[in-house]
DNA sequence: CGGGAGCTGTTAAGCGGTTAATCACAGTAG
DNA sequence: CTACTGTGATTAACCGCTTAACAGCTCCCG
């Protein structure tokens, strides 16, 4: 059961007052005395009082929680620096506040639903952060119809909701460029999944970028994101006819396990194979060549897509937020063509 | 706000039962026929009715949830992949349940505590998981005074709360005749900090298997688990007098530094130079060579640790958890000794 | 035929807060 | 002296659900 744990009335009781005048005082409302409150105050604080959550959500309807469901397979989480950090900077955007954070992994996109849908029924969060939207997300048109506060973590314009976004397209084309500029023609850019919006985006860039540059073949691969997937596309790429020169990959992990195969090919790097990784996180600077990356503030996304629900919630009249441009980190992975 | 959420209230309206009964029924207690309850619950699933957590806990007094901290520095948390694994354990053991699970990070243990207290007095938490213990840790002292049912994540008998716990001294040893059985005898762990206590249960177990081997110089380093500290401590090591030939690590961040460190250092591995990794995550299979690994049942631990705290939190008698056995997966960073 | 025993259901209190409505009691103006 | 205005409090309803206590009904037995 617990020790006990002191309510209101405990207060009250020890103040000589109402739970009411209790309550006020407590939430720094009109209705009590200076002196009166400064005592309740005290007498709060002597006795360790904290307000129950449930008791608070069931009067006043606000949970103090939001949700991240995260919806990846559980052999690609693991290794994916990225949510890990991206919690990270949601908990800094959180730290001091009252509320919370309810985090589900899931397996797939029906369950991730589902999850939704319970904590909006059992009115357990009081909005949601969406990552990893895909075409004609279901998650937008439930949210919408449940009328759950939610911010999406990608690109505006995808849905009407709030979103915080980062220029990704500038980056994608500041990589070919600098790949360009290397003497790189052969370029192929290793992604995740099609569904995701945010591959189409890189891909879109992408495409353009090498359209702009005057490179015909600008060749997309995709993939799970996991390291095997990586290494296999890599390595048909690789030792295909006409190979391209360099390789840009839309995670970390993909490119550590590229840099494998281009081991197990013999095929040094950066002299013959130059490999740009996305995301930068410990993993780039980790390996041996040290891989060049774009850097992306990804706890920021998630501190700035906290702040954001919050004012969502609030009832704020709220706008898109644009993250700190990523940045191309040039490290050892990269090199002039061959 | 929010659409509109069927209660209790609604169905029994729609029903024209009391509210009491369609308590009883939902929750499959006596105290209604069989045919109303089949109306009961017929007209409450077509409202797509989910009961509300804070009604339910405040009732009740349980708040269906249970709560981790993560507390190791934001830097270190993002490259880690076993807190992802082993929340993606604790959500297999989790899903299909009532229960959902808090998530916190912190970056100091009083900050740790402090969110501990909180979940306590805001009745948010029905139990929480503890890991990273310390000596004399003073969570294992908060958790007894609040009486906050908790399991810990580590060795056994280092508090009196119920555990889960992983053989790691056997695979300690196992790896230290496997290197001694290659013809290794300066070896070197580097190892996590010091307060872990499970820092210290290898390290004992080391030492001892050391001892017995006929190892007299064993020798122990100590890093904060980053990749700086452990690229630090290891080029320390490695270029100091008397280098080892063999090194084993805490975990496989710190590892991969190390064959960072060994390449820049111009020493081959495993021709020169040994490393042995600990978790054996994906990172082991990424990298060149790739590592020779103990594998840990993290995800088994963490859905161990669940259900072994539902059980704590359903007041019946637990006994200590022992997962699987850790294994050592020998890959290509151990040879025989230069 | 009286009086449990069993079902099936209702009533109402309570969980720990919030808050609109009300009240007692100044002080102050008319 | 009455009426009005504020101020600082209390009261009680309510949020949605659980559950002990109780009530009505049928059935069965001595």
């Amino acid at each position: 059961m617990g020790a006990k744990r002191p309510t209101i009335s405990d207060i009250a009781k020890a103040a000589g007052v109402s739970t009411g005048a209790v309550s006020y005082a407590l939430n720094n409302r009109p209705g009590v005395s200076e002196p009166t409150r400064r005592r309740i105050m005290d007498i709060a604080d002597r006795l360790g009082w904290v307000p129950s959550s449930a008791a608070r959500s069931l009067s006043d309807g606000r949970a103090n929680a939001i949700g991240l469901v995260v919806d990846r397979p559980a052999r690609v989480i693991g290794v994916e620096p990225y949510f890990m950090q991206l919690i990270a900077g949601i908990q800094g955007a959180l730290a001091g506040g009252p509320t919370a954070l309810l985090l589900q992994v899931t397996d797939n996109a029906q369950a991730e639903l589902a999850a939704y849908r319970r904590w909006w029924g059992e009115r357990r969060v009081d909005g949601v952060l969406l990552v990893d939207l895909v075409e004609d997300d279901p998650r937008v048109e439930l949210v919408r119809e449940l009328r759950l506060p939610a911010v999406v973590l990608g690109e505006p314009e995808v849905a009407d909701l709030p979103c915080v976004w980062t220029d990704d397209e500038a980056a994608v084309a500041e990589v070919l460029e600098y790949l360009v500029a290397l003497g790189h023609r052969r370029i192929v850019r290793v992604a995740g999944p099609t569904r995701f919006v945010h591959t189409r985006t890189r891909s879109r860039a992408f495409t353009s970028a090498a359209a702009r540059l005057g490179l015909g073949e600008a060749r997309i691969v995709h993939t799970d994101y996991s390291d095997e997937a990586a290494a296999r596309v890599t390595r048909r790429v690789l030792t295909g006819g006409d190979p391209p020169t360099a390789l840009v990959f839309d995670n970390d992990v993909m490119a550590v396990s590229a840099l494998g195969v281009a081991h197990e090919l013999g095929l040094s790097v950066p002299e013959q194979l130059s490999l740009v990784a996305w995301d930068d996180s410990a993993l780039c600077r980790l390996v041996r060549p040290a891989l060049s990356a774009v850097r992306r503030p990804i706890a920021e996304r998630g501190a700035a897509a906290v702040r954001l629900l919050l004012d969502v919630i609030a009832g704020e009249a709220v706008e898109h937020v644009k993250t700190s441009d990523p940045e191309l980190v040039p490290r050892s992975s990269t090199g002039p063509a061959a």
